[in-house]
DNA sequence: TCTGGGGTCCTAGGACCC
DNA sequence: TCTGGGGTCCTAGGACCC
C-alpha cells in the first residue's frame, strides 16, 4: 500500500510575518489580499474572534480596531522566498515531491517503510521549526485525498501533536473518526457540492465514502466519484512530482482607484503582459494566443457594468514581451469602451507550448528573431538584478505616474529578498 | 423531392483548489 | 468610499465534416 504525506504550513502568511515580527506572536493577526481587499490568512487568535476567510477589510476594520487585530498587506516576495526554502528542505525527505501550492506539498513515503512514519514526520516538523521557524502539520494516508483529510485532522485535533497517520487506525477507529468530520472538509467538496450532498443525507466524510459511486457520478461528476474512490483508498490522483509547465499564465490586478481612459488601461495591460511574459520565459514556453480582459465593479450594482474580454491569436508563438504587448494593446483597443469605471484588468497567455517545439518559420528573419531573444534575456537579467521594473516596454510608464496601482497600506518589508530591506539586528 | 447519424474539435462556463 | 489573484479539470452544446 502506498503512503502519501501532505505537509502544510499552519496559517502560512501570518506565520511568515511573525518570523520578523515576534511581537505579533499570540496576538490576533490577519493578512489582506492585494489592494488590501479582504482577509486571506488569519492567526488562530483572529479565528477565535470570529474573523472569517474572505471577509472584506472595510467591513472588518471597526471590529479589528476594537479587538486590537493587527492587519497586514500581503508580502508575496517574503512568502514565496520562505516557501522555496521549506520546499527544498522537504525535498530531502522523499525522492518524490509534488509542490501543490505556496504552502503545501505531497511527499511519497511509500519506499520509506511503514513502521516509523509518525516519528519521521515529527522529525520534519522539528527541523522546519528549528531551521525556518515555521509551524507545519503532516497528514499521512494511502491516497492524496485521504492525506489531505489526515492533515485536516492533525490541525484540528491537538492529541495528534501535528502528525496524523490514518493508516495506523483500525477499521472501527477510522469509521468513527470519519463519522465526526463534516463532508465539507473533503478536498474537492466545495460549497455547492456540500449543500447538494447534505440534501441527499450525505453529511459526514464517512457517508460520502460509503455513497454509491455510479450514483455520485450521475448526480455530480466523474470528479466527485474519484473523490469517493480516493476516500476508500483507491488511488485516482497520482502524484505529479515533476514541476510541469503551466498550461496558461495569468496576470491581473484590481486597481487602487477606478480607471476611465484607454491610456491608463493600456499602461496596466503592459505591466501585466510584462509580468506574464517573464513567467512564460522562466518555464521556457511560448504563447500562441493572449487574452485581455477589463472589468467594471461587480459590487457596484447600480453602476453600468461592462466586462468584455478578447482572445487574440499570435501570428506565430512567441515569448517576446514587446510582441505580446503590441498584440494585447491592440486587443484592448477592440474591447475598450469609454464611459465606464474600470476596476480591474488582466491578461492571460494561452496555447502554451515548449520553446523546443516552436514551429519553424521559413520566412522569418532569423537574425532579427535571435536579437530579440537576446534582448529578452538581457531584460530579464537586468530586472533580476535591479528590481522587476528596472526596464520594460515603453507603454508601461514610470512608477510615479502609475497612480492606479494597488493599495498596500500595511506592507511589511521584503526582509529576505531585498538588500535594502533586510532585517537589522541591534546589539543590546 | 425526400432524408441520418456518428465523430471531432472548439468554446464558454462551472465547479473546485489555495 | 473600500470586496484578491492564480490555477486545474470537466461538461454541454454548437459548428463542421463525412
Amino acid at each position: 500500500m502506498s503512503r502519501i504525506a501532505l505537509v502544510d504550513v499552519n496559517n502560512c502568511y501570518v506565520s511568515c510575518e511573525r518570523l520578523f515580527r515576534p511581537d505579533l506572536l499570540n496576538k490576533p493577526v490577519v493578512v489582506l489580499s492585494n489592494n488590501d481587499g479582504c482577509v486571506v490568512a488569519r492567526s488562530a487568535e483572529a479565528r477565535a474572534l470570529g474573523v472569517v476567510m474572505g471577509m472584506p477589510w472595510f467591513k472588518l476594520k471597526g471590529f479589528a480596531r476594537q479587538h486590537s487585530i493587527v492587519a497586514l498587506s500581503s508580502n508575496y516576495p517574503l512568502y514565496a522566498d520562505m516557501s522555496n526554502r521549506i520546499m527544498s528542505l522537504l525535498s530531502t525527505y522523499s525522492a518524490r515531491q509534488e509542490v501543490y501550492s505556496i504552502d503545501e506539498c505531497f511527499l511519497d513515503l511509500t519506499e520509506h517503510g511503514h513502521a516509523h512514519l509518525t516519528e519521521y514526520a515529527q522529525t520534519m516538523r522539528s527541523q522546519i521549526a528549528k531551521w525556518l521557524g515555521l509551524p507545519v502539520c503532516v497528514g499521512i494516508a494511502s491516497t492524496k485525498t485521504l492525506a489531505k483529510l489526515a492533515n485536516h485532522v492533525a490541525k484540528k485535533q491537538p492529541l495528534w501533536r501535528g502528525v496524523c497517520d490514518l493508516t495506523t487506525l483500525d477499521k472501527s477507529a477510522l469509521d468513527a473518526l470519519l463519522a465526526e468530520i463534516p463532508v465539507s472538509a473533503v478536498w474537492g467538496v466545495g460549497q455547492q457540492h456540500t449543500q447538494a450532498l447534505i440534501k441527499l443525507g450525505i453529511v459526514t466524510v464517512r457517508d460520502l465514502r460509503d455513497a454509491d459511486g455510479p450514483f455520485i457520478r450521475k448526480r455530480f461528476s466523474v470528479v466527485l466519484e474519484r473523490t469517493v474512490q480516493e476516500l476508500r483508498g483507491v488511488i485516482c490522483l497520482s502524484l505529479g512530482w515533476d514541476s510541469c509547465a503551466k498550461q496558461q499564465i495569468m496576470s491581473s490586478r484590481s486597481f487602487g482607484r477606478s480607471v476611465y481612459t484607454f491610456a491608463d488601461l493600456a499602461e496596466a495591460v503592459t505591466v501585466y503582459v510584462t509580468r506574464a511574459a517573464l513567467k512564460l520565459r522562466q518555464q521556457n514556453s511560448l504563447a500562441g494566443a493572449i487574452q485581455v480582459q477589463i472589468k467594471t465593479n461587480p459590487h457596484q450594482l447600480k453602476a453600468p457594468q461592462y466586462n468584455p474580454s478578447i482572445i487574440v491569436p499570435l501570428s506565430r508563438p512567441s515569448a517576446d514581451t514587446l510582441m505580446l504587448n503590441a498584440v494585447a494593446v491592440h486587443g484592448l483597443g477592440q474591447i475598450f469602451q469609454p464611459g465606464y469605471a474600470y476596476v480591474k484588468a488582466g491578461v492571460m497567455l494561452l496555447e502554451l507550448l515548449p520553446e523546443t517545439r516552436a514551429p519553424i518559420d521559413l520566412l522569418a528573419d532569423i537574425e532579427h528573431a535571435t536579437r530579440r531573444t537576446t534582448l529578452m534575456h538581457t531584460m530579464d537579467r537586468i530586472n533580476g538584478k535591479y528590481g522587476p521594473n528596472a526596464i520594460g516596454a515603453g507603454v508601461a510608464g514610470m512608477s510615479e505616474r502609475r497612480d492606479w496601482m494597488m493599495k498596500q497600506g500595511q506592507k511589511t518589508p521584503n526582509y529576505t529578498t531585498r538588500w535594502s530591506e533586510l532585517a537589522v539586528v541591534h546589539a543590546a
